[in-house]
DNA sequence: TGTATTATTGCGACTAAGTCGCATTAAAGT
DNA sequence: ACTTTAATGCGACTTAGTCGCAATAATACA
């Protein structure tokens, strides 16, 4: 079960990398034009979820994000951080920021889903 | 276009407001038991939502929850609070304290959508 | 109370996101 | 090279949510 180092995987990284701004599946898709399965695609980036490389991010429209991990040292993921929207362009950005919360007596947080959207600077 | 009472639009505003927990369109769904059809349940709540009598969250599985809103006077919504669902039980609850965040400069927020999952006091 | 108007319902078909099984392909170890 | 098996590609499938349209039932008004 020792992990491959296949052509999808380096091009979705190296996708994920370049684009500065969190990536949806469908963006990825496009920017790989046919050159990796839907299906591949998919399974790659929750293999970079698990493997703590990218951070999944659920957004109010109910479609999944990825973003690459910036400073996730092991297996620590902290994301506790806002992402950002724009209704016109499409953009998703991280916020920068931890942002704070507190849950009742008792309670185990397990995963931080910060989504704001609205229209960014050159939308507005 | 004059808004009417109608079974449907009853049964489910009870059935928002008797459950505390934030409801699912499947638990609405079960609930009813049949009294009203999918399509149905999912028009009047997104008709609830326009009207300002209950607001709409995206939960980090990616489904919508809807709860009964408490203290928007008027049109202004004020949903800046985190919801959580348990992931034994499945149950989500908004969670007091407003949340404070701020956007970079230029940008216009239009909706919160803050979610936190983990396990709650019972389950955990 | 009876009738006309039209908002709302129910049904079915549809879309889009995401997952899964399985045969095929191709990394990596020898 | 050759073998092993992780990963890919393809298609089928699931689930959430939306939409069109004919049928139904709230309201308004005679």
């Amino acid at each position: 079960m020792t992990a491959r180092n296949t052509k999808a995987k380096a091009m979705i990284l190296e996708s994920l990398k370049r684009s500065k701004a969190v990536t949806s599946h469908e963006t990825l898709q496009k920017a790989l034009k046919g050159k990796a399965d839907r299906a591949t695609i998919y399974r790659v980036l929750n293999r970079f979820c698990d493997d703590g490389i990218v951070h999944k991010i659920v957004g109010d429209d109910g479609k999944q994000y990825f973003a690459v991990c910036v400073n996730c040292q092991g297996k620590k993921h902290n994301h506790n951080h806002f992402h950002f929207r724009c209704l016109g362009c499409g953009k998703v950005e991280c916020l920068a920021g931890e942002v704070g919360f507190k849950l009742p007596k008792g309670y185990r947080s397990e995963n931080f889903n910060g989504f704001i959207s609205g229209y960014c600077a050159l939308c507005s």
